[in-house]
DNA sequence: GGTCTAAACGGACTGCGGTCCGTTTATATT
DNA sequence: AATATAAACGGACCGCAGTCCGTTTAGACC
């Protein structure tokens, strides 16, 4: 298990060291066009950005940590969208509402960045204690206790985010073809029956 | 990808080829019963057993073949018991008793045997294509189609067969030490409220 | 410019799942 | 018993993620 740098703005890595950085993204992107983001190895992804493989780990530690990388402008976005965004999603709508726009958001978030999402879960050694996944957790959470859901919120909150897994939706969309309108109207309706039982 | 075999009892396998199988999966469950079923490889199975490697894999096509088969047993006991077994989880009960029935046993099942279906999904291509997980999703739709759920059982079924997943049940207990009996009160609440909807 | 050091670098190496293919063997047939 | 053949066998081999450690270099200090 390696050790991953934590980049505090007082302590700016080295000029070739950023240098690299940004031409290993840039490569793995590419490389994400042509191959898919399952397609995308990291021997290849080195030789491509013209730097050795312990380059490549010293920067993002592992496969999944470029992946989560590659996704935190995305995630990033998302996650201020929720929290301090305009209503209905953000702060100011009902609780209800807020969840519904909330997964409503998540599945088409998904649908445009799932594959690599999915990659990094895949390659992640425990998916759920990423602090992205713990983050859109208390989120759920949060909301369906302001919405007065008493009986075992974090649970609840558990399940519903099970239902969004980038996983399971790429697969009911890919192998299944469920139109992602089927997707939206199924959260709504699963988010409203646990609420209105509350 | 290799093929498969898909034995039926009118072309029995080799004596030899049997007895083989016989001494992996003996030999399998011994070094799950030293290491855990992730600590388990191949290769180290291949030499317990005493042969080569490609009989392992001629065997069982591959890691989650093998985990599949080791659980095969206490899956179809599983399955025998929701589909004909007594009420209240086998028919003749109310299909919201069954519901809840069902889940509480798959925790229980899931506690028991969880490490083993991890270690299948982890390896599996696709989990949810396989037979087993396919007749459990089927088994909960129908459930809810019997209880009057009209507003897309196919996709409800998705949600609550994610909620019962072995790797999320086991982090639940393991990281979060969250009690079983929380787990079934939760599955309880779940199931409840998405049938009263309907 | 010279020196010093912590950081970054690179690629050989390990361990694992999975495949390939030449060799061996169980079993049916005569 | 001899033969034929399909099946099973075994282990060298491949690709990939991840590690290790000897070498190089950025940049700070004199």
């Amino acid at each position: 298990m390696s050790y991953i740098p934590i980049r505090t703005g007082a302590e700016p890595e080295r000029r070739d060291a950023a240098r690299n950085r940004e031409v290993l993204l840039r490569s793995a992107r590419e490389l994400i066009g042509e191959c898919g983001a399952d397609g995308l190895t990291m021997a290849a992804l080195a030789q491509r950005a013209g730097v050795g493989k312990g380059t490549v780990f010293r920067r993002f530690g592992s496969r999944a940590g470029l992946m989560m990388t590659l996704l935190s402008d995305a995630e990033a976005e998302f996650q201020g969208r929720f929290m301090f965004g305009p209503p209905p999603m953000g702060p100011g709508a009902e609780p209800l509402e807020r969840l519904i726009a909330s997964g409503v958001e998540r599945i088409a978030w998904v649908l445009e960045f799932g594959e690599l999402a999915r990659a990094a879960d895949a390659a992640a050694h425990n998916r759920f204690d990423v602090p992205a996944a713990v983050l859109w957790h208390r989120h759920l959470e949060m909301l369906l206790r302001n919405a007065g859901v008493t009986a075992d919120p974090w649970l609840m909150a558990t399940s519903l985010s099970a239902t969004l897994e980038p996983e399971r939706l790429l697969h009911a969309v890919r192998v299944h073809r469920i139109s992602p309108a089927r997707l939206t109207a199924s959260w709504c309706e699963l988010v409203s029956c646990v609420v209105r039982a509350a």
